[in-house]
DNA sequence: CGGCTGCGTAAGTCATAGCTTACGGTAAGT
DNA sequence: ACTTACCGTAAGCTATGACTTACGCAGCCG
């Protein structure tokens, strides 16, 4: 059930912009809120979404905190998705007009 | 770019109510609203934000609307998850104090 | 020991998303 | 043709979420 927070995490079009730098490695929060209109401090409440969600992981260095991906996370996600595209595959061959009286 | 709706539209608890009742197979909107606390409107609104995202196909039955999943975009979803999910454990291998003078 | 950098948290504001009721339009039944 | 079932849309309300500024705290350096 952890993949609810992970979808709702991922909603957010800056979350996914966040995502998407550290898909090319390990940021710090400094490095990750250069390039954002926003504040530094909502950049922190998205990594804290993020990491609730089991998305991220934290690694303090010195005074700074540097994110990176977490794998886990991202496999749980991958596997709903998974089985959820298999039964698509499955329910799009069955017809449309099986049983107006025997509810299925 | 087409993920980006889809999980903005999974992010919703309801939705992911309404697409785990698609599961078994076609339903349509009353039998789909059958069971939840909310209104038959509501639920016309989250189906159309469900086939908006290319989640669900609709089928005009008579007066009523059969709804289906729709595998293409649960597929497209599926493939965006999966590279993520590589550059995770890629990015997961890489030290975390790499770089201080030289970016990435 | 100050001062500075780097970051999280708190409080408050504002837009958006989800819900409701009311309504209109099409298909089937009598 | 009238009624009923089925469904989408419109308008309005409310709660949630994303953002801001202000603040506080830990690490580094003079």
């Amino acid at each position: 059930m952890t993949y609810a927070a992970a979808l709702q995490a991922l909603a957010d079009p800056t979350r996914r912009a966040i995502v998407e730098k550290l898909r090319h490695g390990p940021r710090s929060v400094g490095q990750l809120a250069q390039g954002f209109r926003i504040s530094r401090p909502a950049v922190s409440q998205h990594l804290r979404v993020l990491s609730c969600a089991g998305l991220l992981d934290v690694v303090p260095v010195g005074a700074r905190r540097v994110y990176r991906l977490r794998p886990e996370g991202f496999a749980q996600l991958r596997v709903y998705l998974e089985d959820l595209w298999r039964d698509a595959l499955r329910t799009f061959d069955t017809p449309v007009l099986p049983a107006p009286s025997g509810e299925d």
